[in-house]
DNA sequence: GGATTGCATTCTGTATTATCGGACAATGTG
DNA sequence: CACATTGTCCGATAATACAGAATGCAATCC
């Protein structure tokens, strides 16, 4: 596990890339280099190497930069390689579908939830969430799945670093955590009532392995009104259905 | 347009990254070094530096390193930002979903394909054709349709840099991809007959702009069994459909 | 079980290389 | 038309990335 210093170049090459993590929003070399608290040269010299080799594209018009395509062919090398999203990906399909809403895939890695899969129906609005996300766990439905299925160990410790308020209906005290742990634990699913964010709700179900171990969450996510206007015992169903789905397709 | 020297280790970090289009495969420090030319040492201090920014994850196990989550929410930031493949990917899906096949969404770029999107439905196997990848034009069938409906000045230039055989099947002449290209405006839409891969067919359509330039293309494509085993009127139809529905949306 | 191989990782001195300030050209603005 | 702003280029300098050797760890072999 290589604690060795960062390749500065490097490490602040990676920071421009991940200025555009806002939508990819075209920059100019100065608003970089002040973002940055770097010097304009430098900020050239090292956009000038992603220009040249795609990973940035600069407009010719106003010469400002933007994202070029060669992070999207990465990008798809990873979720090409990554067996679960691929397995998942048509089932999320459908039930944006029947739903007419956004679903997500999300796995946990060191006590934030990842967001790995998202499809859309042509009708529903976008949210927000972008593939490749961290949020906490306490606050998301996928998250307090993880939490009610993970081992008791694992979710104490996460839970012991800490609860508070993202929204005014963010669950922040261990108690009160643990009976809605208990309660998702008992419906096989959690939901979001405006926990991450005010105006967005989610139902999530817990997707396991054939060894009965918690490996990701699928979510139906949307605007809080449509979402309650959706059965939520068909809905659950569906989600559940969908879980199962994918279990059977990885199979392992 | 800069032509500055590239930024040493920077360009080595991407080209690190770029091993990895292979399909996330992992790979170990001296792999890497071998491959590249470089000591150990050298690819170990870049690696390190992209492992703990996460656009690359050590296998614990083996030790080995792949591609990390951090490069997904890049590629994400892209695919957000594209407006294009937004509007069409849930076009793309129901058409993936009725024929069961995958279906690509691609652009032209200097005289390239490169695919921008695609969806699968659960029951097809999957193509290989990766998002970001780049072909040239004379030799697929979303290439072809660019060929046919851009301006022909351009479509010249880009043939005069020369035609070769791929597969057997490739058109690997000037006048008779200049007939094929005619057939292809007659009938609105282009065949590929196993051009760039033998036992791959697809059938390809323009998307046009308001202004009535072509600005995308999409296609269906699988083994060529199944689809030659698909009413090509039926197919073609539903493909002009979904690429009208495309323009609708986009409305630019 | 001791020796040996093969690997990732760390260390260290050196010279390459990234950096920065400043200059310049192009474009936009009052 | 002066002035501001911005992207790009240049050269001196010192910080930094680099290569090679050393270390440590595991697995494999005899």
């Amino acid at each position: 596990m290589g604690k060795t210093k960062n390749i500065q170049s490097l490490e602040r090459a990676m920071s421009i890339l991940e200025l555009f993590e806002d939508g990819n929003r075209e920059k100019s070399v100065k608003e970089i280099a002040i973002k940055l608290d770097l010097s304009k040269s430098t900020v050239f010299g090292l956009i000038n190497t992603l220009a040249n080799l795609n990973y940035l594209h600069q407009n010719e018009d106003n010469l400002k930069y933007s994202l070029g395509l060669k992070v999207l062919a990465l990008g798809s090398a990873v979720s090409q390689s990554n067996l679960l999203a691929k397995a998942a990906n048509p089932h999320l399909q459908k039930l944006s579908f029947k739903f007419q809403e956004t679903c997500l895939l999300a796995i946990e890695e060191n006590g934030f939830v990842v967001y790995i899969d998202k499809t859309e129906s042509s009708s529903s609005i976008s949210i927000n969430t972008r593939i490749g996300t961290k949020k906490e766990l306490f606050c998301t439905g996928v998250g307090k799945c993880f939490l009610a299925f993970m081992p008791k160990e694992n979710s104490d410790n996460i839970i012991a670093l800490g609860l508070r308020k993202v929204t005014p209906n963010t669950i922040d005290n261990a108690p009160d955590l643990e009976k809605e742990l208990n309660s998702i634990r008992k419906r096989g699913f959690a939901f979001d009532n405006e926990e991450y964010e005010l105006g967005i709700s989610c139902v999530a179900v817990p997707v396991f392995s054939n060894a009965g171990k918690m490996i990701a969450s699928v979510s139906l996510t949307g605007p809080t009104a449509r979402i309650r206007g959706i059965d939520l015992s068909e809905l659950s169903e569906s989600l559940k259905f969908t879980a199962k789905a994918i279990s059977g397709d990885l199979n392992i």
